[in-house]
Order: structure tokens, then sequence, then C-alpha cells
DNA sequence: GTGCAACCTCAACCTAACTTGAGATCAAGC
DNA sequence: GCTTGATCTCAAGTTAGGTTGAGGTTGCAC
């Protein structure tokens, strides 16, 4: 006899506190897959609760479902991730935290020069000017902003 | 002979890089006010321009337009930001830069704990339980994302 | 007085990440 | 074998910040 190590979608939704419609969701879109019952009802793994931990903390991190669904679909054939396969995708996460960090630094160091400035100005404000190639095109500033 | 303080919604596009739909959306959500000919088209004010500018970058700076619109709601009667009502906004602005940037800095410590760790335990993982009232009810973890 | 670009409204569409509801079926305890 | 809760599918709704298109006017120059 073989052991029970499927789960119902129920199941799955009260062991990682996801709602059932979520994971309906997360399955249509790729991220999991399911076994069906001969009546047509779903049944997972139980390592599928690793699964969902995964995309919760990915998600958590900033990551877009279809850039989870990237990652996990690195992985060889539905395989739950690995520590290794952790380690790579946690570092590349740490990676595009720190840029969004670097950007907001970026946008703090520009607006405290314009606190006190407040000339709101398309062609003179920092805000604008720092990164943009802005201006110089004819009367009046257009496109600004990238 | 008055002068020509008002103009069309193209020429407020191409002043501002705008395009003419995203004009007509923010007048109807608020943001901004229109004249109207007597054949229906809407005169703006030069002054818009500047409104215009201060709606881009306070979007630059990460806030949403219902936020602005609160922002310039403030502000008597339709007028344009004057440099104190742009210091004392650019200030709760950098404020809510520095809670984003907080955020992401304890997700990177936290992150950095985890790299090499890759238990991506529901039960156990920091990144799920520095600060979620988490597991302890029941078994199974539950709810886990706050 | 006409031609044409710019303008008008209104409805529908777009992405992301889901939820809600209707109507039908399944699984399991008693 | 029946009841009840869990599950199924499919369509539509939600929020944000718009864009696109159809079908119809306006306004200005020649």
């Amino acid at each position: 006899m073989v052991a029970d190590r499927f789960i119902t979608i129920g199941e799955l939704a009260r062991r990682t506190g996801v709602a059932v419609s979520a994971l309906r969701f997360y399955e249509e879109k790729g991220l999991l897959q399911a076994l069906r019952t001969a009546g047509n009802q779903r049944r997972f793994l139980r390592s599928d609760i690793r699964r969902v931990s995964f995309i919760l903390i990915a998600q958590k991190l900033g990551l877009a479902l279809a850039e989870i669904e990237r990652e996990l679909a690195d992985l060889p054939q539905g395989r739950t991730p690995t520590l290794a396969d952790w380690e790579r995708i946690s570092r590349s996460m740490r990676n595009s935290i720190d840029k969004k960090i670097a950007l907001l630094e970026l946008t703090r160091r520009k607006l405290d020069e314009c606190i006190g400035c407040g000339c709101l100005s398309l062609t003179k404000c920092r805000l604008y000017n720092a990164q943009d190639a802005a201006g110089a095109q004819g009367p009046g500033p257009r496109f600004v902003l990238g």
C-alpha cells in the first residue's frame, strides 16, 4: 500500500495559508502542477507545500509571478527547489533588491537637493534631468521622463 | 485684448510629454481642471504645465495618483504649488521613501541570513517569522504572511 | 466655404494577481 | 443511499493607470 503522498487543494490551502482560488490560479499559470482523480479533483504532492513556500517568499521579495515561474521552470521537471537552487536564486534576488535600494537612494538624494528649490521646472529641475537625456530638442521640454 | 493665457490639450501634451489621453484621464480623476470653449474643447491655463510637472515628479517618487490628488486638493482652489507647498509635500515624500528603503533593507538582511540556509520552511524560515505572529496555532503553519 | 488636423465622448481593452459567483459534481460519513 | 462539505469549470469583477478605436465635432488656414 502506497502511503498517502497526495493532498487535496483544500489541504494545501490550509497548510500554506494561500486561498484555494489562488492555488488554482497558480496552477493555471504553470507554477504548480496537479494530478487528477477519476472524478477530476486535483491532488497535489506533499512537496508542493514547499513549492508554495518558495512562491510566497519570492513574492515577498518582490518578484512577479512570471519571474518566479521562470525560476521554477529552470529546475529539472517539477523538482522542488534544493539548497543549491535556493542559493542561486536567492543571490539573484539579493541583487535585484540591491538595485531597488540604490535607485531609491538616488531619488532621495535628488529630492534632497530639490527640497527648498521648488522650481518644479521641467527644464531645470534636477529630479528630471539627472539621468534623462532631456530637453535640447526644439522649444520647450519634451518627453521628459524616461 | 487679453493675452492668450489658455492652451489646448495638445499643447499641454507637447509641453509636458504626457499623452493627451493621460491628460484627459487626469482631469477625470480631478488632478486637473479645464475650462471649455463654446465648442466644448478643453482649455488649460499655462500654470497647468507646472501642475503636470508636479504630478510627474510625485509619480516618479512613487506616489499613487490618488495620493497626489490629495496633496493637490489641500491647496487653495486649483492653485499651483508654491515653494512652501512644495517644501511641505516633498518632505512628506522623503519620509515615504525612507520607509521604503528601510523595509527593503530589512528584507535584505533577512535574506542574507537565509541564503545558505535554504530550509524554506514555513515554520522555521526567518524570512517568514521575523515580524509576523506566525505558527503556534494548531498543527501546521497557517496564514503565514502578513 | 472648405479641407483637414485637432478635438470631443464613450466604450472597450490592457497587465497583475487574484476573488466572487453560478451551477454542477464528487467524496465520504452515517 | 443520502446528505453535506469540498471540489469542479467558466465567466465576470476588482484596482491602477492608462491606451485604443469608433464615430462625430471644431477651429483655423487658405
